[in-house]
DNA sequence: CGAAAATCTGCAATCGTTTGCAATTTGCCC
DNA sequence: GGGCAAATTGCAAACGATTGCAGATTTTCG
């Protein structure tokens, strides 16, 4: 500790800044934290010696010591639908305010994929690795049981995804039920009489928006929904696709996509039959992502406000860490209408 | 430590596990390390009971005391078009690929979005934070400069960005040059004689692509480019290409945009005005993002292959973390020919 | 059987910072 | 100037894991 080098004391540690400054190392800890029971002028000499020399105190040990890291988990569980997630723009688009929210309450962001069929234990490991002040989890994906179970014991825990009856586990999320009926309710104002589902109804979230958008169906008299399983990797989805609009040809007048994402692909699909939209088929999307308005005719979907989902989620972290209890938090989508339906 | 609770010994420590085990701390340090100095049905004591109850062994001690920390740190440097990163595909995606790649290497992601005009010193205290064992910076923004004062004297980071003749910085990136001139090349071939760059060319990766098509251009002997500067994040960009078409209309046909996401809003701003793409004007964009393969017509575009990028990136660090002297990788892109040109 | 070699285990220092407590200095008032 | 309170500072013990070294145990072998 302190070699010279560049022809100046090399200072790393506290310590080495409280020999250059006359000090004990306590003195310049509590300086540098801006505590009040350092006198003005000690303060100002540390800090200047600080900055001068381009000392920072190591967060590690800081952090040890404390016992409080700054530093939030966010862990993104892939289904078995692996690759997805990560690329997909919603997704991304929270984890970007996340990281935005988190920084600005001086936060770092510590970011994990996590693939539970492989790895029973993500959570726990996250959690016990003692590198994070809490963590927020990004979709629930077909892990329910496993972050309830967490739930119970640990408290700095908040979760993007769907609200059930009763759920233990806080949790941040649009109201799908509601979003799906909203969606229903505008494919049968535009004309649709059979409405069938696209998507992998068996994600919690999209059954949600299933179920929503069925119970319109039902006091509207109509036939039942007809869902249309797909991946959410775009390769996959274009095929399936392709294959179930072959099948249901001519059957089917309105389409609920589970995703702004898989909409698209459904359009570029129904175009290449050259199936008219919304003349003969009416479409509606979710998320309202960029690309809704980007489509030929652009998408009528249902907004999620992602800004405000991860404003909730930090929010209520911070409460959480804090101690409070908290309840969670369902935002209410919304219907924008554009040329789909 | 050692408390009662749900009736059984809270194990928090490795000490904890030490007196369960009937063993110093130091055994199960190295039990748990999977050193080789521990008798084998010692270590498979220790293991059973660290698995029963669920202990982990503390990173923030663990990286304190060894000097490493697991985590390698990713930095978005936010130009003056703040919003607009963290949510470009582009980035994520890449992000998506590095998060795999380092998980798959057995370490963390930390990620900060940082803004640069805002606080000058953002590189040192990333890196200062002692938090980090490497840096990856994404996109060199603005920061060319600030880079590279940094790598001069820290060896552990890697940026994705453009190479410039003798710089200090490894860098990771495509030859967006030569991207340039498969571009330009491909407009000529498609018939265009007077070409306009779209995007703004005072980015440093920006300003290469325009040079490479600038050079094929002068090659030809067609007339200099136009440039049309945007910013990159959708609404503004909308009406500034809305504006550049009503300026030139007529005097163009072909734009290589900088991007796929200005060139699907090029798209749609070019249907709005009725000109025929590729009849009247020609189109590439640069990326070959997902949206390139949904816009009607499909989007000629350069292609940069991200997960090798991503890939690059980590490898790079690694040996840079294990001493080794490395170059900067430049990844050739490749031409996608769909139907806008 | 005994000694040397090989294998395990424990001890205690260490990583760099924070913080309770005690010691010291300073300021203030009579 | 003396005495007391307030303001600063130093001391040393944490935080939890790792690891060089030395002591203890076992194995090997002549």
């Amino acid at each position: 500790m302190g070699e010279e080098r560049h022809g100046r004391t090399v200072v790393r540690t506290i310590t080495d800044l409280a020999r250059l400054a006359g000090v004990s190392p306590g003195t310049v800890s509590r300086a540098l934290a801006g505590k009040s029971l350092v006198n003005a002028k000690t303060r100002a000499r540390i800090e200047a010696l600080a900055r001068e020399h381009g000392f920072r105190p190591n967060q590690m040990a800081s952090g040890l010591r404390r016992q409080r890291t700054g530093v939030i988990g966010v862990a993104i569980p892939l289904g078995h639908d692996t690759r997805q997630q990560i690329s997909d723009t919603f997704f991304m688009t929270l984890l970007g305010h996340l990281a935005d929210e988190l920084t600005h309450e001086g936060y770092d962001l510590m970011l994990r994929r996590v693939v539970p069929d492989a790895d029973g234990d993500w959570l726990d490991r996250f959690i016990g690795s003692g590198m994070i002040d809490g963590v927020i989890v990004i979709g629930q994906s077909d892990q329910f049981a496993r972050i309830e179970e967490v739930a119970e014991g640990y408290r700095p825990m908040v979760v993007w995804g769907n609200h059930q009856e009763g759920q233990r586990h806080c949790v941040v999320g649009s109201d799908n039920r509601l979003g799906g009926r909203l969606a229903a309710e505008r494919l049968i104002a535009a004309g649709a009489r059979q409405i069938a589902f696209l998507g992998d109804a068996t994600a919690i979230e999209f059954a949600a928006r299933r179920a929503g958008a069925a119970d319109v169906a039902a006091r509207f008299g109509l036939p039942p929904l007809v869902t249309l399983p797909t991946h959410l990797s775009p390769e996959r989805a274009s095929e399936e696709i392709a294959a179930h609009l072959a099948a249901h040809a001519g059957r089917i007048d309105g389409i609920f996509a589970a995703t702004d994402t898989l909409a698209a692909l459904c359009l570029t699909a129904l175009r290449a039959r050259g199936v008219a939209v919304p003349g003969a088929v009416r479409l509606v999307g979710f998320d309202d992502l960029p690309i809704a308005r980007q489509t030929v005719p652009p998408l009528t979907t249902i907004r999620q406000d992602i800004a405000a989902g991860a404003r909730g989620l930090v929010d209520l972290l911070l409460r959480r860490i804090a101690g409070e209890a908290t309840e969670s938090l369902i935002l209410p989508p919304e219907l924008v209408v554009r040329e789909t339906a």
